[in-house]
RNA sequence: GGGCCUGUAGCUCAGCCGGUUAGAGCACUGUGCUGAUAACGCAGGGGUCAGUGGUUCGAGUCCACUCAGGCCCA
């Protein structure tokens, strides 16, 4: 027996008591052993940033990473499910900051670096634990780490990080010190979770950066970047392209420069005796301090124009009354009041002229000018357009990065005036010392006084924020690491030649590229886009936490000369001092600072450059530090390229993606995947992004519980996955009720049923039966081969053959679904498997069984071994995606109920697998797959439909029988005949027939079909088309009925059509109850005469419904035998009683049927039957 | 300024290689059915397939341009 099934589930529990049962099995590690050495499948995790809790959109993709290592593992393939926590870098830096309080990185040098560094790990280990039990949650199967051992490893870490511990791997224990059990996560000793943290991950971008320098490709170079001077770093193009954009408001100026002439006198415009000046706009005021150039378009139209400001006169401002130089384009924007233009030039005419900058006085700005003998003037840049500012640009080559590329083509002094910290250096009179986030108001204050304000005006613009801490970043002059990307050639890929390939990573790059498959395919376009646009990659940080880069700098500036360290194995090597203060540590700062190398160059001593990493190292590296790259090259060789990686793709395309094909290039050469699938953003239930403030963020674990995990791996699966998911609770809800609760009736419907069959549980028995009975007369003859539990093979899955339509119907139905899912699947397309699972649960739910009900009441074997073979098959195909819930059906109907259906997995004898993510992924049975019944059906179901429709344009129920309906459909009979029972019992009609004298009925519309017509015509197709419905619409319905060809005459030629190139449709005439389905050019017409007789059948199964109704309120049991008494005043349904009485009686387990007041009865009710009223009473009998 | 994606019913979205009168779910209205169903069936209202032009016998589908939204890059 099978364990009763509640009909109203609680999903959420059920979740947790699976979770149970896979715990206290050990199922994953028994799946995982399972298919140890068989074929390999190589999923390579992208790590996850431990640095919070999980999101809902962190779940989405843990699906579909769960969904298909699932999939291949019921294919039976090994695996290596390890999962990975992203763990070093500012990110978790600026969240220790904030836990502490602290506000800039004096604090962090105030804690100790090495207290610091400390301290992040053990956040990060916090958050891995917290990630660990949210993905088991979510029915993720990975190699997890015991949550609670991380928790450990964190508090040990904080007591004391060089205490020796002793801690459980796979292999036996494991003793060293916390930091180097730490540093150790992850490998093969410890097993679980890789964490980038590790040493292995951190010395193997050291190998990589190598193998960079090697080449050549490694090099520090000057640049002015993006810096956040509240992290005290740069920030890298990868960093800010997306997250790092803010909507903000700044005051803009619109400045004046005066012109002066090669002696620095002030130039008088000859023709109005009148000063001129440039007039240049900036967002951002405090660039102006350094002041090297102003640029124009050098094609663009300028003009001369006069203005009195009287504003500016009025408050004394010296030369209000000015002749400005602007673009023809700007003038109506930039200038207010009245103009007088004077005259138009070209901005090359401008090329060279002398300026007055706006703060001459500093001495930095004199210094920096004296020595490259420079004064202030107009360059020509091609960039310059007119559509925002003046059409004169303001450059300051330590301020901004094209200006600084400006400052390389001119060779303009540079000033950089702000320190890390963005604070003016010495050199800029009063501003020196002050922050730059306060010096705005002043500077206005200062430049209105000298007469060069022109006007302010706020400006709203997308301005680069800190990624991490929202900070606005200023652009400044520092040294930073790269690496060299190579050249991009300005010509088409395919004449780039090999020799240049070599000289160009970013080309190489593009080559392994072109080796992977793309799913959604835009995203090969997408990676080729940012590899043609990316810069040079910024690789340093200057800050705390992360990979040392492995560069050492000769102490002796004379020499300069840096070396690049391979390994801890080579550092140890070169290493002159400081070792024994690194030895036991991970490689992180402030120890491996210590080490001091003898510098190959000259011999004296080298250190290692303060900076850390960017993090995209770190995750880049996995394919290879997870692997045993270093030290289990077999083993690595096995598992690399990898089949699949995933990951949402807005960023990844410049981050992960492009890290490990960078790294991956450069170590091998060779496509590290061969299989990319990305997906969208995940949105809100009101399409916004999540947001906290909005109320429409869902934290994982609270959606988890209140949706249940299934539903919400149902409703990720079932999306277009570069689509953006709108996700919430009412999302939930409807897809719960689509799927999810009938698949769960589907389930309890036939546990109920199996347990009221005690012969269909006679396993072995041959049981040979007959079910004929009213109502239904299909006929299912059954024939149960003698069997003994266990000699079962799976895929003889049909052991069981059977004559019904229904059965055969659905198993056609069911090996079509095997295969669609898992070509799906294979394709990583899981939104077409759940849409084939969806329809096929609805071909099950709302025809199959609705259908077959009858015969599961009479316990028909053949039914209940149909549905429970396509229920057992069916929890297969859906254990991926639906772990939990397929699970729970698989426990009861064959871990409980033990039906030997499945294969064995080792000997014969042995039971059925223990968990459903043990089977085998079922194989489709090509011979079961009965096209012509698939037809049938479907017809069948057309018909069926327009049936019904007839009966609500008639206003006849179904419970009253018919006499019978004429079909309409050319070509059909033999499809219709076949279902002519199914489709009469559906209805409720005695007789379903195929019409004659079809012209009183229908008319017909004869159409081409186009598909083959229109192609053979061409042109005369329409022709084609005008001749076919000029012909006579009956003898052309006749012919394609008979199969003869059509002759019809086109452009006065006689051509023959085949019967298969025309289309008939059947379209009712009006006056008659008919109903058409115009796409299959079905008609339907519904006999609609009660006769006296009917009449009585009626009326019964009014009565047979009320009493169920009764039994059911009565809370009796399905089975249970009941006496019936009867008392009406009305004759016609008194004599509808008494002609049908065994009916009745047989529906309702009616022992007896007795005409009287049920005055005795145990349960008894007056039910409404027409007009009549009947007084009903039914008791049990004990 | 360039690249990519999206635009189909009130909402969320399907729509194959171009082919008959463009579909589903939700919501709404009516009605029926129900001893599995927190359901379900049938019917109804609801569409300028973003727009314009082109290719074609035929365009939601292919091409070009425009508009709107999103993403990416400059």
């Amino acid at each position: 027996m099978f364990k009763p099934v509640s009909s109203k589930p609680d999903f959420v529990a059920q979740e947790h008591s699976m979770l149970d049962l896979w715990r206290e099995t050990d199922a994953f590690r028994k799946l995982w052993e399972k298919n140890r050495g068989n074929e390999r499948w190589s999923f390579i995790d992208g790590p996850i940033t431990a640095n919070g809790f999980m999101a809902v959109h962190h779940a989405w993709g843990r699906t579909y990473k769960d969904v298909f290592q699932r999939f291949k593992a019921m294919q039976g393939y090994d695996q290596r499910y390890q999962n990975g926590f992203d763990c070093q870098g500012l990110w978790v830096e600026v969240l220790v900051e904030k836990e502490r309080g602290f506000t800039s990185k004096r604090d962090i040098e105030r804690m100790g670096v090495a207290d610091f560094v400390n301290t992040c790990k053990q956040r990060v280990l916090n958050f891995a634990a917290i990630m660990t039990q949210q993905s088991i949650r979510l029915g993720y199967w990975m190699d997890w780490n015991d949550p609670e051992q991380l928790r450990a490893l964190r508090d040990r870490l904080a007591e004391d990080p060089s205490q020796v511990i002793t801690v459980d791997g796979p292999n036996g224990p494991v003793t060293d010190t916390a930091e180097q059990i730490v540093g150790r996560l992850g490998l093969p000793e410890l097993g679980g979770s890789y964490f980038t943290f590790s040493n292995e991950n951190n010395y193997q971008i050291w190998g990589f950066l190598k193998k960079c320098w090697e080449k050549g490709w490694l090099y520090e170079g000057t640049d002015v970047m993006p810096w956040c001077y509240r992290c005290g770093t740069g920030i890298s193009q990868h960093e800010i392209v997306t997250d790092g954009y803010q909507e903000l408001t700044h005051t803009s100026i619109y400045a004046r420069f005066p012109l002066v002439d090669a002696q620095g006198a002030p130039r008088i415009d000859a023709e109005t005796g009148l000063p001129e000046a440039l007039l240049v706009w900036t967002t951002t005021p405090w660039t102006l301090t350094s002041n090297v150039a102003a640029a124009v378009g050098p094609e663009l139209t300028y003009v001369k124009v006069r203005q009195d400001d009287r504003e500016a006169s009025r408050r004394g401002e010296p030369g209000a009354d000015q002749v400005y130089y602007l673009s023809r384009g700007a003038l109506k924007r930039a200038m207010l009041g009245k103009v007088e233009v004077l005259g138009e030039l070209k901005g090359r005419d401008l090329l060279g002229w002398n300026y007055s900058g706006p703060f001459d006085e500093l001495p930095a700005g004199r210094e920096a000018f004296a020595e490259k003998n420079y004064t202030h003037r107009v360059i020509g840049w091609n960039d310059v357009g007119d559509e925002e500012g003046t059409g004169i640009v303001h450059i300051a080559p330590g301020c901004g990065a094209e200006d600084f590329a400006l400052s390389k083509e001119y060779d303009l002094p540079v000033i950089g005036p702000l320190d890390g910290d963005g604070v003016y250096k010495a050199g800029f009179g009063w501003l020196s010392g002050n922050p730059v986030s306060e010096v705005t108001q002043r500077i206005f204050d200062d430049l209105s006084g000298k007469g060069l304000v022109y006007r302010l005006e706020d400006y709203t613009h997308r301005y680069p924020v800190c990624w991490r801490c929202g900070t606005e970043l200023i652009f400044r002059l520092v040294d930073e690491w790269f690496i060299n990307m190579g050249p991009l050639y300005d010509k088409p890929r395919s004449e780039v030649t090999p020799e240049e390939v070599e000289q160009s990573l970013r080309y190489q790059i593009m080559e392994v590229v072109d080796d992977i498959r793309w799913i959604p395919g835009f995203g090969y376009e997408r990676e080729l886009d940012w590899l043609r646009n990316m810069h040079d990659w910024m690789i340093s940080k200057k800050r705390y936490y992360g990979l040392a880069l492995p560069i050492w700098v000769c102490d002796d500036e004379e020499c300069g000369h840096f070396h690049v360290v391979g390994s801890e194995h080579e550092l140890k090597e070169l290493a002159t001092e400081g070792w024994e203060q690194f030895e036991g540590h991970s490689p992180h700062r402030p120890y491996v600072d210590a080490v001091r190398i003898a510098c190959p160059e000259c011999g004296g001593t080298a250190s290692r450059i303060a900076d850390v990493g960017n993090p995209w190292l770190d995750a880049g590296i996995v394919p290879f530090s997870t692997t045993g790259y270093r030290s289990d090259p077999e083993y690595w060789a096995k598992w690399y390229p990898a089949d699949l990686i995933t990951e949402s793709f807005p960023g990844q395309f410049r981050n992960w993606f492009y890290s490990v094909l960078a790294m991956g290039t450069v170590l091998t050469r060779q496509a590290p995947f061969r299989n990319n699938f990305s997906y969208a953003t995940l949105l809100g239930e009101d399409g916004r992004p999540m947001h906290k403030s909005w109320g429409n963020a869902l934290e994982f674990n609270e959606a988890a519980d209140r949706i249940g995990v299934d539903v919400m791996r149902w409703m990720f699966l079932n999306h277009k996955p570069e689509q953006n998911l709108l996700f919430g609770y009412h999302r939930a809800d409807e897809t719960r009720r689509r799927f999810h609760i009938p698949l769960w009736n589907v389930y309890s419907f036939f546990v109920t049923y199996a347990n009221l069959a005690p012969e269909w549980w006679g396993r072995g028995k041959q049981v040979d039966r007959e079910t004929s009975k009213q109502g239904n007369k299909e006929t299912s003859a059954t024939r149960r081969e003698t069997v003994e539990p266990g000699d079962l093979s799976t895929d003889q899955l049909v052991y069981l053959s059977t004559d019904s339509l229904m059965d055969r119907w659905i198993d056609a139905r069911l090996h079509e679904l095997i295969a669609v899912v898992t070509d799906r699947l294979e394709n990583f397309d899981s939104e077409a498997a759940t849409l084939a699972c969806e329809a096929f649960l609805d071909d099950l739910s709302n025809w199959y069984v609705r259908r077959s009900r009858r015969r599961f009441w009479d316990g028909d074997a053949a039914a209940l071994d149909t549905l429970y073979r396509v229920l057992v098959t069916f929890a297969r195909l859906l254990a991926p995606m639906q772990p939990f819930l397929a699970e729970a059906i698989y426990q009861n109907l064959v871990r409980e109920g033990g039906l030997p259906v499945l294969p064995r997995t080792d000997s014969p004898d042995a039971d059925a697998p223990e968990s459903v993510h043990h089977t085998a992924w079922p194989q489709t049975d090509q011979s079961l797959v009965d096209a012509r019944l698939l037809a049938d059906m479907d017809l069948a179901r057309a018909v069926v439909s327009l049936g019904h429709a007839d009966r609500v344009a008639a206003n006849i129920k179904v419970r009253q029988p018919l006499a019978g309906i004429k079909v309409v459909a050319a070509g059909k009979a033999d499809s219709l005949a076949r279902l002519a029972d199914l489709i009469a019992d559906e209805l409720n009609v005695k007789e379903v027939g195929l019409a004659e004298g079809e012209a009183e009925l229908v008319t017909y519309r004869i159409l081409p079909v186009n598909k083959t017509l229109g192609p053979r015509f061409g042109k005369a197709f329409p022709a084609v088309r005008q001749a076919l419905s000029a012909a006579d619409p009956y003898e052309v319905a006749a012919a394609v009925a008979a199969g003869q060809p059509v002759s019809v005459v086109v452009n006065g030629e006689e051509v023959a059509l085949a019967a298969e190139d025309v289309l008939v449709q059947a379209e009712p005439l009006p006056g008659f109850q008919v109903t058409n389905d115009p796409q299959r050019g079905i008609v339907v017409a519904l006999d609609t005469s009660v006769t006296p007789a009917l009449r009585q059948e009626g009326l019964a199964r009014e009565v047979v419904r009320k009493l169920q109704q009764m039994r059911k309120d009565a809370g009796l049991e399905l089975s249970d035998r009941i006496n019936t008494t009867w008392l009406t005043g009305d004759e016609e349904l008194a004599a509808a009683i008494g002609s049908q009485a065994a009916y009745i009686q047989q529906e309702t387990l009616s022992l007896s049927l007795e005409n009287g007041a049920p005055h005795h009865a145990a349960y008894s009710e007056t039910a409404e039957i027409d007009e009549a009223t009947v007084a009903l009473g039914i008791t049990k009998v004990s």
